[in-house]
DNA sequence: TTGTACGCGTTATCAT
DNA sequence: ATGATAACGCGTACAA
């Protein structure tokens, strides 16, 4: 139009320049920190439309306010394995919520520490959410303990005073694992989530569950082993169907060896074994009872409801996004336990009479 | 230890000062932008440490060199709904790919625009990636416009010199529709994704498709009519394996007027309708003939391999994360077109004779 | 209601 | 190799 083409983009001087007021004026008219009289408004807005102003640079209001209204997520490996797990997905979803009055955004970090111009150390953002960082090097939490931020852990251990989100695990699991055995079950097999982050598929033993790193796996399993101390168990390498099915067959393959129910930790190894039984001809529950963890809607399940411990996975989000709220506004942020709730559904039943 | 509390966090200036040097130099030990004698880095980094100093604050270093290190990526309705969709977390995998040369966070925005406060307007972010955004109001855009930034579009349309990376939909479409059809097929039925974003499950009109705002959706619809103009079809609510089920019921019901394949516009559609089929008793491929499109790793498929149209989900984002790294380097945005390849897999098969 | 002036914490430039 | 200085663009006391 009238304006030149100018070698920088317009700043809100700029823009109170043309409109005759001072930057101050025009600060206020874009922030609505104050009351600008509607005359002065107009010009200023119409002075910002000449020159293509689109209003105050983030960059330069996050330095002055302090603030740069993002939050970072820190997820450990790929942002896909996270994001395949429905749990996860969930759990974003109530972080946004919790988070929704800051209307903060999400940045999504990778846990690699280490390397000098990490995001973890430079990302321009106003607090940490870790989540599952049981396995986390200690130097990636050093890296966000420095920069004084607030942080939250879900279902993890940072130390000292950093507020967690917690889940009763074991408990949870020997809840399941009690109504299988008051359905009158004693020959039960269990699928467990990976051990380390070696996510091998195998025998679950002593000496390997010393030696596991993934505390939600072993917090499960614990409470499984309350009531059923001898249980056999197969390590998953992953939290998916297939790899359930793949377990499942491995456990149900030997007609004469074969419990009369499963327990798996998560509901999707649930399924895949709900399915590995189906294709050997069993039918679930009568010839075999199978049991979850987490009570997330499985795609792919159809009319069966499985037997699970619903874990309140956008809770545990939104109690994160809202802890981080409170730190951001000064309040000390604090550890929550929640709970999971044990439901009972159609894909486990009293073993038949053999 | 020896230093006092002080009321406000250290600077890198309070550094230099401490460690009898100027702030420049303080700051070149920092960013390594240039040598430094290492006795002087060695003074810097003890006055760095004992006043509890971690580095250069992000949001001034983002002002001073007019980059934050963040891009955004713009989704439309729920977080939890984009990464429930397996080609959505892999496209995702593929942008940080791609984004990868610039250690760029990715943040997540909603695509909510009309708010003042609207991270979409606010957030500090070096460029925008838009995901899908066909039934994107207009204002969404504009406000993204406006701030100037370098935008990727992905499969979608922001009209004007924005950058694309498209997908051959139609054509692909029609190659797995060709294949059918050279299978024999004649008496074929399709699963389309939403026609818009009411997401109703109905039955696919001329009228329908006329209203449809989804361009993927008419795009493969269009290609698959190619080859069956009058096939008839039904628009699922989403990409979901239920969904497949649910559709894969209403079209195979009535046995008499059973097709003899089912093209679905998306694998999770097309494994719920094998799902429904098995359910039937009619086994696949023998019985039926089932498509896909996509090619993602379908969780819970067991041992049947899909026939697809394979799409280059992960090359989709990592061309968007190459384009923005190029429109941050100054070089001009280039629109690619990619394409997707058929995968024959075990799931279609000539029609049983009648 | 509007304007002035300063500082947020850093880094790039230039000179030494 | 190191230092002085000037922006970067804005928000907000404070004064008028």
């Amino acid at each position: 139009m009238s304006t030149q083409e100018t070698p920088r983009r317009a700043t809100i001087a700029d823009v109170a320049r043309a409109a005759g007021v001072a930057t101050s004026t025009a600060s206020v008219v874009f922030s609505g920190k104050a009351k600008v009289a509607a005359a002065t408004r107009e010009r200023v807005l119409a002075a910002a439309a000449e020159l293509g102003y689109a209003g105050p640079d983030p960059r330069a209001a996050s330095l002055r306010r302090g603030r740069s209204g993002i939050v970072a997520v820190v997820l450990e490996g790929h942002l896909r394995a996270a994001f395949l797990d429905p749990v996860t997905t969930a759990m974003m979803d109530g972080l946004t919520d919790g988070l929704a009055e800051l209307s903060a955004g999400i940045l999504l970090l990778r846990d690699e520490p280490g390397e000098e111009g990490s995001a973890l150390a430079n990302a321009p953002v106003d607090a940490f959410v870790l989540i599952g960082c049981s396995g986390r090097t200690r130097a990636s939490l050093e890296v966000v303990r420095g920069r004084g931020l607030p942080v939250v852990v879900i279902e993890g251990d940072a130390g000292d005073g950093i507020p967690r989100i917690t889940l009763d695990n074991t408990e949870a699991s020997a809840d399941v694992a009690r109504h299988l055995h008051d359905l009158g079950h004693r020959d039960v097999a269990l699928v467990t989530l990976p051990l380390d982050t070696e996510r091998e598929r195998v025998a679950v033993t002593p000496d390997r569950v010393a030696t596991a790193t993934v505390d939600v796996t072993v917090d499960r399993l614990a409470g499984l082993r309350e009531v059923f101390p001898d249980a056999p168990a197969i390590s998953a390498s992953g939290s998916l169907i297939d790899e359930g099915v793949l377990v499942g067959r491995m456990l149900l393959a030997d007609a004469a060896a074969r419990p009369t129910a499963v327990i798996a930790q998560s509901d999707l190894l649930a399924v895949g074994v709900i399915r590995a039984a189906e294709e050997l001809g069993l039918r679930v529950p009568e010839d075999l009872s199978v049991a979850g963890f987490d009570g997330i809607a499985v795609d792919g399940l159809a009319d069966l409801t499985l037997t699970t411990s619903v874990q309140p996975a956008v809770d545990k989000g939104r109690a994160a996004g809202e802890q981080v709220a409170r730190m951001l506004r000064g309040e000390p942020g604090i550890t929550q336990h929640l709970t999971c709730r044990f439901r009972a559904g159609t894909t486990t039943a009293a073993p038949a009479g053999r």
